[in-house]
DNA sequence: CGGTGAATTATGATATATCAGTTATTAAGA
DNA sequence: TCTTAATAACTGATATATCATAATTCACCG
């Protein structure tokens, strides 16, 4: 009967409040791919009616994160093979970009930040190949990596970019961290050569060289995302929404 | 009282009904930049309760065409030069990744198709210059401008970078339209040269022209866009929504 | 024992009502 | 006439209720 008092001025919106809890759920592994999400019960859960509940799943929906039926069901996204291609496509549009405008504007502070966190994602990832630790340290390094990347954005002084950037690392890294988060094998030094490229000024080597990072691994993920495929009787009927095209 | 009967199964929610509505009044014109939105009169006027109204306009509003304050209203979004700035940046990296992979999968029958259009759009502009035709006329050329950009995304074979892609061009198309219509002056063979290059199957030449397609004119909407800056009491408290970042 | 269909349950979509902030208006006071 | 305080009108946010549809269950019949 939501007894609790309503909120006081300042604070955030429940629809926010439901939307940050949910997607944090899926990102942290909560909420696995294919989950099931009932609006009413996680209304209950989280103790709001389910309209802000609603909103929520709605703004996680058009991010890919979520897909819902009508009168069916929400369920966290199972992607598609090509969905895993296009964001691959789209990503590393953003983020070449994002190296190209990096190389332009770095500064000497950020080339020595960026060398150190480089050269420590390097060392993680080693340690991953090894297969010590466990699964919260393989998150703690995804994560981690998001930073790195996104730290590279935020030089590019252009917080749009930021911000669609960020909007498809999400996919991709949930993507990844449910599928391929182990086996996890990258090339020595795979980001301090990302690093020196991106310091050395020259755009076009720049951007070069973060294509070959977004590409690096894309197989992999494919591949153990195959599982999911099979007998998906959930997307059984054409689903034309949302696709509205400009007159 | 919404006397009118209930939809029948198959057609289309109110929600998108209502989004693809106020979206097409948005760009073609019947609403301007800066106008109010009101969901209750929208409500009204669209025959439905203002529910879906306000999911619709949630919509709108992720995409960048809104912008709504809690408790104040919601208008057709005023872009900062931020905004646009940033806008352009993502198109530029949008576009020019399709151009790769456009001069890689183009057909001879699509060289030809998009060499015609290319003509056509150089014609248009040739008279647009001119200053022949009315309002009417400069928005068809835009509509057919942003097909002509659509079709070469398309060519990509990858959906969801024309999705991407789309939804960049609706806001620059709209703020275009909206502030720089008409004194449009563009080089000879501005499309002609770019069809060229993605022609040609080389992937580097072909992203460096869309560059520098997508580049030009930035200026000149900028400065049209000045106009509605000043004064603008609307976005004076730290508006500080929907930015959530991952933890 | 197996299939079948009606009742039940669950879902998302939508309508309506209410709430608390914000702004515009107006009336009272100087 | 100019301030100022009270208030009316409007806004988005949220709660609750209802509806049509899809999925599930399970008694009933073969």
């Amino acid at each position: 009967m939501r007894a609790s008092s309503r909120r006081k001025a300042g604070e955030e919106s429940l629809s926010s409040r439901a939307y940050r809890q949910i997607r944090d759920e899926i990102l942290s592994g909560d909420l696995s791919i294919g989950d099931i999400l009932s609006r009413r019960k996680l209304a209950d859960r989280l103790n709001m009616s389910f309209l802000p509940i609603t909103e929520a799943l709605g703004r996680l929906e058009t991010e890919g994160l979520v897909e819902s039926r009508p009168r069916i069901g929400t369920r966290v996204r199972i992607p598609t093979e090509q969905d895993i291609r296009d964001s691959n496509v789209i990503r590393e549009a953003l983020e070449s970009q994002a190296a190209r405008l990096c190389a332009e504007h770095i500064t000497e502070e950020e080339k020595r930040q960026l060398r150190t966190s480089a050269l420590h994602l390097d060392e993680l990832n080693k340690l991953c190949a090894l297969e010590l630790g466990d699964s919260r340290f393989v998150f703690s390094v995804h994560t981690y990596h998001m930073q790195f990347h996104m730290r590279i954005a935020a030089m590019t002084r252009c917080p749009g970019l930021c911000r669609a950037i960020e909007k498809e690392q999400v996919l991709i890294f949930n993507w990844l961290y449910d599928t391929a988060a182990h086996r996890h094998t990258q090339p020595e030094q795979f980001h301090s050569t990302l690093a020196e490229a991106l310091s050395s000024g020259d755009r076009d080597a720049a951007d070069k060289a973060m294509r070959a990072h977004v590409r690096y691994g894309l197989d992999q993920v494919l591949e153990r995302l195959a599982e999911y495929d099979h007998g998906d009787a959930w997307r059984e009927k054409a689903n034309a929404p949302a696709n509205d095209s400009v007159s």
